[in-house]
DNA sequence: TATGAATGAGAGTTCATTCAT
DNA sequence: AATGAATGAACTCTCATTCAT
């Protein structure tokens, strides 16, 4: 009796693939934010999830499947909505309102995923792809309010794909820092920084 | 008590603790840079190092040690000598030197394994304490210029310390980009935005 | 994350925990009183049960409790029995019939293995307890013996605890002697001597 | 770094064969008692006796002569002595000092040493011989007590051969109720039931 | 569709023994 | 005589995956 069976919410209950996958992805989610993607196992995940391993394999070609869709699920739940509220702003306020969104407590787990995600590309060619289209749509979305912003006179003009590249590595760096807490850096001096470098770069 | 025997083997050669560590760190150091932390495993050192697992466990506590010095290694080899040569020069000098050192091929190992002992900090706390004190100094190492730069009259005045926040942090963001290559950041590229950013900054 | 795959099975079946726990459970055994506790191994028993390791470990959360299980085996299925035979009888028929069930050739197995567990739980907290239980409750049944035979006139009286310390003490170091054989001590010959000692002390 | 190495008393003194010998068994001892025969290893007595692990495969054929060694040196250190004590006594002296001598703390040690010889023994038949040798001795030298105290008068008449048996069996038996400790036996209530046995066997 | 028992390769580690020094 | 680095088989346990039910 190793206690590794799944806690038998509700015994063999059938369910569409898609339901069964969100379920599975949603667990895997929870456990990859909070014990890494190296740290979590098809087994953990099942049993997290509620249903058998052999209902993950029979879903998914493969954990792999799994913690990459964990992560896109991810990505997702925080860009979409903050991406849509964003293009209801104008750029002044667009950019503002995109750093209030970062380094928020809620958004730690993100930052997490994000860079177990990367790492995990560095290594592994099945999230490259994914991931390339993934940071090429964030930054361009940034380089999009940036081009707004001149555009309307509110920013400083200059290279608007560059600033962009700028403005994502910085958020990275920081994210880096704020994440691991040592030297301490708290979420406001995080954004503090990056609203220091909206001001030098776009005049914002 | 368990009646285990040797069998003769092929060759042996003998070597001080010390020059066997040394070996099969190097061994770990290269094939984390391959495939990541995650993807060596101790036979794999012992393999790439040309000894056996045996003596792999004789010369140290276990993987973990030889993990955790190996990036020890992989750093110190990095910064001990561009620190030496930094402190050398004169404050813009040094800051130029620096960013030219930056995201240069021979670095791009370097790079891969911060970010892979990154990653281990965050779920393990044997890494953490190295990791922060490796952190602080590295940052540290840059205030100073700044603040020498800034005694010196050649660097615009300013909070130094949270200069070297933004440097540090952009500097990483930069790495990530590079190091992923999609979208495309060359390595020139990358020294141009932190060029951009002291220019800003600093007035270097 | 580590890449395994499972090669096609030659034959492969199915069976509720509990079954194959008892069937893994009865090969330890087999394979404990040939070879003594320190002498199997979790292949061992794999191997001898016709199952694979990972099923050793699917359904035990050690080799350890594998153990424990056989010796718990091994001691019920000896004495349940035997004592509620025992409760049957009369007390002078129980402490013959006792003594005829000592010492005989299908209780060599049940001998070796008690004195296996009691060897380890000199250097095994975790059979001490379990052992001490067992122990009190053989030792107990015996002084019950005593005492309903007292109470019916037909053992001489006396303090039955401290004949059945003896009692016991003499099965055991008898065991020892039968067991190894050297110098030679037949079945018979020590249910003779604890005979001897019964007619002794008790006048049986 | 392992910390696995030797206590380096005295650099690579050279000493004859048997002096090297008995200082590694005497350390075996020591550690065998501690911790029973399953739980030393080649390299805990080497690192115990201060040698390194070569010395002792250079001395010994394997760790099996030396567990060998440490129990019959343990097995001599006890019984020389007391024997030697005892055939200077008169016959009732003698069997009411080795009654003394049994069960104290100095002799615990001894009793376990003895246990884990006899469980050798079962399984390893490099253990038998010898140890069928000591126990006949042990055996043989009681009897000559009784015959002794038989021939003098001071003891009952009878099977002298018979009455050592289970004298020596008693004796056992009690060690083992005495080593586990549960249900609690005082080496003082053990010399009771000897001299109990002693009394009706013997009118001793 | 779902289960969960079963698999076996491979993980890290231990250890008696060998042998170059 | 002595060392201690080196060996490699065997240990327990983990785990992604398979497959009979």
């Amino acid at each position: 009796m190793t206690g590794r069976r799944a806690v038998p919410a509700e015994k063999r209950s059938r369910h569409p693939t898609e339901v069964r996958r969100r379920q599975v992805v949603r667990a895997a989610l929870e456990l990859i934010s909070e014990q890494g993607i190296a740290g979590v196992s098809a087994r953990d995940i099942a049993r997290h999830a509620g249903v058998s391993p052999g209902t993950i394999t029979y879903h998914f070609s493969g954990v792999r499947e799994i913690i990459a869709e964990a992560i896109a699920l991810e990505i997702d739940e925080y860009y979409t909505p903050l991406m849509a509220e964003l293009r209801t702003l104008g750029p002044r306020e667009a950019l503002s309102r995109l750093v209030e969104a970062l380094f928020t407590p809620e958004t730690e787990r993100h930052w997490r995923m994000w860079f177990e995600y990367w790492l995990a590309g560095l290594h592994d060619d099945d999230f490259v792809d994914r991931q390339a289209g993934r940071y090429a749509t964030w930054q361009g979305q940034i380089r999009d309010i940036i081009v707004a912003g001149q555009d309307a006179g509110v920013f400083t003009s200059g290279d608007a794909a560059e600033v962009a590249v700028r403005f994502v590595a910085l958020t990275d760096g920081l994210a880096l820092q704020w994440l691991r807490g040592v030297p301490p850096l708290t979420g406001e001096q995080a954004r503090d920084h990056l609203r220091r470098f909206a001001a030098d770069e776009l005049g914002a």
